[in-house]
DNA sequence: CTCTTTCGCTACAGGTCGTAGCGTAACTCG
DNA sequence: CGAGTTACGCTACGACCTGTAGCGAAAGAG
């Protein structure tokens, strides 16, 4: 699930051949990320990160079609570390997750590696479709389940019956996402500031007034 | 104003010898943008933008130092357009402001540069400022504009007096600046989904509601 | 043992980067 | 006007990166 690769959907079922060494894709990966922070994405190049790997260059090439694809991959196994602890109530579950999220952003790998792979993606539906599926699926997760959480503890009202309040219901989900990931992204990104507690509490507080305030 | 290059501070007060033409500094970042829109932030070279606008590749590198430098100047100017008519009220100043921003960014230029000079600058100090001094500041004077206006209108409480009380008004326009400026960005680049009117409403709606409950 | 696939290695054509050198054009100052 | 200074176009260049091809050897499946 970690490295899905381009060009087999399955892994080796069965098939006939040497197979592919997992031990090879861990030091890909691992090298990818260790160039990254020492020379970021514009210094990146597949022939240093083959080279850091101890491998051959070749190699890269039979698995990731370009520098992008590989970097998505490198950087979204860093997303499997997100978790969604209960704290208790609505408030300190967004604060914990936003303070994870700004942590993981803090790192210089995805730091320097998130945007790039976005703004290639505008020119890439193949690499869009990579990037949602390895990393933003992963985020959404913990959305819906603090969303689910925080209705079971009546925090937030059931969801609506019917077709339309399942649709209203998806967009609600959709926009929460887009302003919780995309405030902590500028912030760390644009604005270059930290997300610290003091932040990710003022921010919280905007956002869960902002919520109590949709329902009518 | 619209082109601050690296090596010069002064435009040419009374230097001696040839000016640099006016009109090749345009040639050069129409010539940009319009590479940006065919070939977008991957393909683009110095010497393709070099040849679009009729000029040696020595002339653009005698300008910017490279790419990214080039590029920011080539879409900063795209947020001239951004401005702030009065609507009448807060919630209209902003989905007014949400849109407008939403359809710049909408565009193929802007979509695939900014993202990349972004990441571009977590490695390079020089580039972020100049990004923060052509494009992140003239949007946040959007947000302390419509913040001053509805005041005057009594839509939002006055600033406090004394220095914690500008230190936290402070904090409170770079909270709200990131949240607008991220939810637009995450949206369109990372969803992909299109910032319409109806987006907008439903987000200046939880944004407002959220300001409200931010007071006390 | 045979078939199939991976892997490391070398080599390569094509493209980009950023710079240097040169002659010419354009402008300022005395 | 002439001398000094800077911009510009052009050519050429070494260094680097890309992505592929071809080869022999290694490692698994049947």
């Amino acid at each position: 699930m970690v490295a899905r690769m381009h060009q087999s959907a399955h892994p080796s079922k069965g098939r006939p051949g040497r197979p592919r060494s997992v031990e090879t894709d861990h030091a890909i990966l691992d090298a990818t990320r260790a160039a990254l922070v020492d020379v970021g994405w514009g210094g990146l190049t597949m022939g240093e990160v083959a080279a850091r790997a101890g491998v051959a260059k070749t190699t890269l090439y039979r698995r990731w079609a370009n520098k992008s694809e590989l970097v998505v991959d490198a950087v979204a196994v860093l997303f499997d570390e997100l978790e969604l602890p209960d704290r208790g109530c609505l408030q300190s579950d967004i604060e914990g997750v936003v303070l994870q999220f700004g942590r993981l952003l803090a790192r210089p790998e995805t730091k320097t590696a998130l945007m790039a792979v976005v703004a290639e993606s505008t020119t890439d539906d193949a690499l869009r479709e990579r990037i949602r599926s390895a990393i933003v699926e992963r985020q959404k997760r913990l959305v819906l389940l603090g969303r689910s959480r925080a209705q079971q503890r009546g925090e937030l009202p059931p969801d609506a019956g019917g077709p339309e309040g399942e649709r209203a219901a998806e967009h609600t989900v959709g926009l929460i996402f887009d302003v919780i990931a995309g405030a902590v992204v500028h912030r760390l990104l644009v604005s270059a500031e930290p997300v610290d507690t003091g932040w990710a509490r003022q921010f919280t507080t905007l956002l869960l007034a902002g919520l109590a305030g949709l329902g009518h």
